[in-house]
DNA sequence: CCGCGGGCCTGAGAGC
DNA sequence: TGCTCTCAGGCCCGCG
């Protein structure tokens, strides 16, 4: 499910009530995610204060008092809720709810602050994991990930250093976590599509044989931005799993120019072309042949 | 090292 | 209705 905007909103969602809040009680409902939780993993957990809760990439870290951060990860089909205590939702409704989401909630936490949190992953590709906050920078799950596209250190000149001599498609480039971390395979295409370059390009051509950045890195890094920017203040995108902590959807599928819009018409200004698809490195691309060279 | 394909899972939707 | 097939916001591993 989740890119860096959907990611970003779920964050933004379990701040306000795990930042500062104390896990009362944790329950692990199956182990085998992703990567098994620990037999320890609630009692790690039972006691701790959430300190604070970032992002890295695609993964969420909550800093723990006991000085271990737990590493979540919502693989493609995982999403939080959180009931509060005493909210507006009737009883029936707040069980109804309960009972829908129930099947696929392998994690909950009870806060000290009465909320809950469910972790619902149905295809179990996302997981969670405990590291000592020491030994962070020695995670092999962060340790290789690029640089943070909305951070200052991504610029043009180091994607295209990051893409020279690269001979694989600027989309399987774009795709690479070591290269830039947080995209996938909608806002590749997205962004691709905002800079009016085609994914089939090979992803050496955004730089010059120096490494140095040609004027379609500058265009890429623009359109990185702006297309993750816009889709996180639309909430992220809701196709099939991605909700918000209180279970409203994203909007940004809206404002998708090429997603999943075969045969539609390029909403490119002046152009005539029609969104296409093809597979690349076992994925949907969706482009405009017309206007993105 | 590099690039690609398969595999991990479940569920939704299309087509017959 | 029900079956079979394809596809899905990710990522790791192994092969050539």
């Amino acid at each position: 499910m989740p890119e860096l905007p959907e990611v970003e909103t779920v964050r933004r969602g379990l701040a306000p009530v795990m930042e500062g809040a104390r896990f009362a009680k944790v329950v692990a409902h199956r182990r085998d995610l992703r990567w098994p939780l620990p037999k320890d993993f609630a009692a790690r957990l039972e006691g701790r204060t959430v300190v604070g809760l970032g992002r890295r990439a695609k993964y969420l870290l909550a800093d723990l008092s006991s000085g271990d951060v737990l590493v979540m990860h919502l693989g493609m089909s995982g999403s939080f809720r959180v009931f509060r205590d005493g909210d507006e939702r009737t009883p029936g409704k707040y069980h109804h709810e309960r009972s829908q989401h129930l099947a696929h909630d392998h994690v909950v936490f009870h806060m000290g602050n009465g909320a809950i949190v469910t972790f619902n992953d149905p295809r179990r590709f996302g997981s969670m994991k405990i590291v000592a906050r020491a030994a962070l920078d020695r995670e092999p799950l962060l340790r290789a990930l690029g640089p943070e596209p909305l951070g200052n250190e991504f610029d043009a000149a180091m994607l295209a250093r990051a893409c020279r001599g690269k001979t694989t498609s600027l989309k399987a480039a774009l795709s690479d976590q070591r290269i830039v971390a947080g995209l996938g395979n909608i806002y590749v295409c997205e962004a691709l599509h905002r800079a009016r370059l085609s994914p089939k390009r090979r992803a050496s051509t955004i730089a010059a044989k120096s490494g140095a950045p040609n004027e379609r890195a500058e265009r890429l890094v623009d359109a990185i931005r702006a297309v993750l920017g816009d889709a996180i203040a639309a909430g992220g995108s809701s196709l099939r799993d991605h909700r918000r902590t209180d279970g409203e959807l994203g909007r940004f599928q809206h404002d998708f120019r090429v997603y999943d819009r075969e045969g539609l018409r390029c909403p490119t200004r002046g152009c005539r072309g029609t969104v296409k698809r093809v597979v690349q490195t076992g994925r949907s691309t969706f482009f405009c042949p017309v206007c993105q060279k």
